[in-house]
DNA sequence: AATATCATCAACCGCGAACAC
DNA sequence: GGTGTTCGCGGTTGATGATAT
């Protein structure tokens, strides 16, 4: 155990802001290799200036394998609307419906943009307070409209009784519908359990230890093993040298590079991931059969990933 | 062209849950 | 049961670019 003194000389050196180009790629070898295992070990064999928590984040916000990045579209738009309405906040939750897209993402996206186009379509002009359906809306709810969608909490926005927590988005047929139309289609989650990464994690350091342990043998999520994504992550081969983030735009602040890997002849190898899951311009339907052959095709198996 | 304001988004912070000792 | 550690989540901040004045 170390002392107070000796936790705060390791918090003052922790680095913080904006990650460089040179910091990612560090993390990104790390974690390919050795899997992220204990958060907290990971700067530390990684030879970062960072907190575990750092590092976490800019893996799952950034680095990991899958993420769509760009433009919402419109039907993203019309899911998270959708699972706001029922979910609230639940931004973690609201992303495993969305494939690519991470929490933070969204959030960003929701108060950046949707929220305000919720509070423009539902706050009706002032003239024409007492002739609109919007009117209904407001008197649904003791709090108003801008509480209902500043700061959603279950108990505002009223999630379907019961099990607003376990919410299921496929089969809900419920006041949305009645008011709003035809329920927009949602995406299956099974794309983003994988793209999670902590099956990553725990079967590849089964193949290789970390450098620095934790003593604290918390298994929460998938660390502690308990889902075999049969997925085995060679030293070398699909994952050697980080392949699935070649081609990935990784951006820094103002900086940005596109990783690149060479092949052992020296050519540039190929983004097997990226090149087998183009998300722009696909449904996610698309993309969830493009990774089931891609599971197939590299022997991983998908049957504890996806709900089928 | 210079400055102010707004919008976006990456990253940090604090908290609670889960777990080990 | 108490304490310490880790993780994950959601709220918030701050830097930066875009746009308006």
């Amino acid at each position: 155990m170390g002392s107070k003194s000796q936790d705060q000389k390791l918090k003052l050196k922790h680095k913080k802001g904006l990650w460089s180009p040179e910091e990612d790629h560090r993390l990104r070898i790390y974690i390919v290799k050795h899997g992220h295992g204990c958060w907290s070990a990971v700067p530390v064999n990684a030879g970062l200036q960072r907190n575990g928590k750092s590092c976490r984040l800019r893996w799952i916000n950034y680095l990991r394998p899958g993420l769509k990045r760009g433009l919402f579209s419109s039907h993203e738009e019309d899911t998270i609307l959708a699972l706001h309405r029922h979910l609230g906040n639940k931004w973690s939750q609201i992303s495993q419906y969305l494939p690519g897209r991470t929490d933070n993402e969204i959030k960003n996206h929701w108060h950046s943009y949707l929220k305000k186009k919720v509070f423009k379509e539902q706050v009706p002009p002032p003239t024409s307070l007492e002739t609109t359906p919007h009117v209904k809306i407001q008197q649904c709810s003791s709090s108003s409209i801008t509480d209902q969608y500043s700061s959603p909490s279950p108990t505002k926005y009223s999630p379907p009784p019961s099990t607003s927590d376990q919410w299921d988005p496929h089969s809900y047929d419920n006041v949305h519908h009645q008011e709003n139309g035809p329920r927009p289609t949602l995406p299956k989650p099974m794309f983003t359990e994988w793209l999670s990464l902590d099956g990553f994690a725990a079967t590849s350091a089964a193949g290789h230890q970390p450098f620095v342990g934790c003593n604290n043998n918390n298994n929460k999520g998938f660390a502690g093993g308990s889902a075999d994504f049969g997925l085995d992550v060679p030293s070398s081969g699909l994952f050697d040298g980080y392949p699935l983030f070649e081609g990935h735009q990784v951006t820094s602040g103002q900086s940005s590079m596109t990783t690149t890997t060479t092949t052992s002849d020296g050519s540039a190898g190929g983004d097997v991931f990226s090149s087998r899951f183009s998300f722009d311009d696909q449904s996610s339907a698309d993309v969830n059969n493009q990774f089931v052959d891609f599971c197939s095709e590299f022997q991983l198996s998908g049957n504890n990933v996806m709900y089928m």
